[in-house]
DNA sequence: ATTATCTATAGATCTATAGATAATGC
DNA sequence: ATTATCTATAGATCTATAGATAATGC
């Protein structure tokens, strides 16, 4: 009766949702059909198949704008760790399916690191400065350690509360607890080898 | 014709890698048996079904070991993270299956955890004098962060160096590296802020 | 008149079981 | 005699399409 409503968006919505959830193969066609509301025949007017509502799903609604003129500084690495996390804890659900999901699909693979690693040249630059030697490939190596874990670790959190960590601690501040950690991690000294 | 040769471990053994490969959903029992080299149907009479094998390609290899009585000190905590990234790299099928399937298998998550975060009172312990002050929930939160992430960067790392990082950067000091990053990333001081 | 949806269903798989056959250990 | 495997197949489900029907925009 009310059917031709943004029924495409609807979809994709639902979609990402049981994709996030379940994963791919565990997502039928007939419950994404479900939750939107109509029958499964209708989803192949919008898209060309299931692998296609998938890849909708996924594509980037946001990508990290850095000012690649700026003066580098501690303060602009912090800038670029906390918009990272920031792009993903406002896009949990995409990131959840890129995340465990890449390794089955290589398209994904490809379009995930896009949107991660997008500043590596920068980010040599910006290390090197910043730590007045020449920047190794270790360092890259613990930035995209830092970036990697910091995303996982958001993405897992809530389980993580529930299952281990015995008191709860608040997520307010995460993406200055995550920044301050990469930091840390990737210029500390040798004082406590 | 030669039949009857450890089905069973065989049967485990290839369900692990196509599990690890494709995700749970992504995998038949018909393509398992296809690589065991028996029908389907001979899987049967080894486990009760698809999930009963599943559980049996996930539970503990090995168990992270530590001296309880030891005293503290930073070269425990370090020997403490190079463990646990051992163990990891010691079982990439495992905990590659454990990581991405949790979520979706609630058997598992309690699994997962246990086998990575089992000494919980012992690392608050451990944080606390090695800090010198009363350690806070961040602390014990930092520490799951990094070796959580430290795990997952092994799980994708050779990916990642194909698709982003430039230069190869060697394997092999790489549970040095992490706990370095650890180490850091956790007991930093406000230096760099 | 056109586009979106539904009904019905084809064709492909996929898990699991029943019953027949072949290998094994005693 | 018992246990492992194979053949055959039931029953369920899943993606996708064809053709009928209902809603929409002009």
């Amino acid at each position: 009766m009310e059917y031709l409503r943004d029924t495409k968006e609807k979809i994709i919505k639902e979609a990402r949702r049981l994709f996030a959830e379940r994963g791919y193969s565990a997502t039928t066609t007939a419950e994404i059909a479900r939750r939107v509301g109509v029958t499964d025949a209708a989803l192949y007017k919008h898209f060309k198949g299931k692998k296609d509502i998938f890849l909708a799903c996924v594509t980037p609604s946001a990508t990290v704008r850095v000012d690649m003129d700026a003066e580098l500084s501690p303060e602009l690495l912090r800038d670029l760790i906390r918009e990272r996390v920031e792009l993903v804890r406002g896009n949990l659900e995409n990131f959840n399916i890129l995340f465990r999901e890449s390794p089955y699909h290589p398209e994904l693979a490809r379009m995930f690191w896009s949107q991660l690693y997008t500043q590596g040249k920068y980010m040599e630059d910006l290390l090197n400065k910043f730590s007045n030697k020449d920047v190794s490939s270790d360092r890259i190596l613990m930035y995209e350690l830092a970036i990697t874990s910091a995303i996982w670790f958001i993405l897992n959190y809530e389980k993580l509360q529930e299952d281990v960590i015995p008191k709860k601690v608040a997520f307010e501040d995460i993406e200055e607890k995550i920044a301050d950690f990469v930091l840390y991690g990737m210029l500390g000294d040798k004082k406590h080898r």
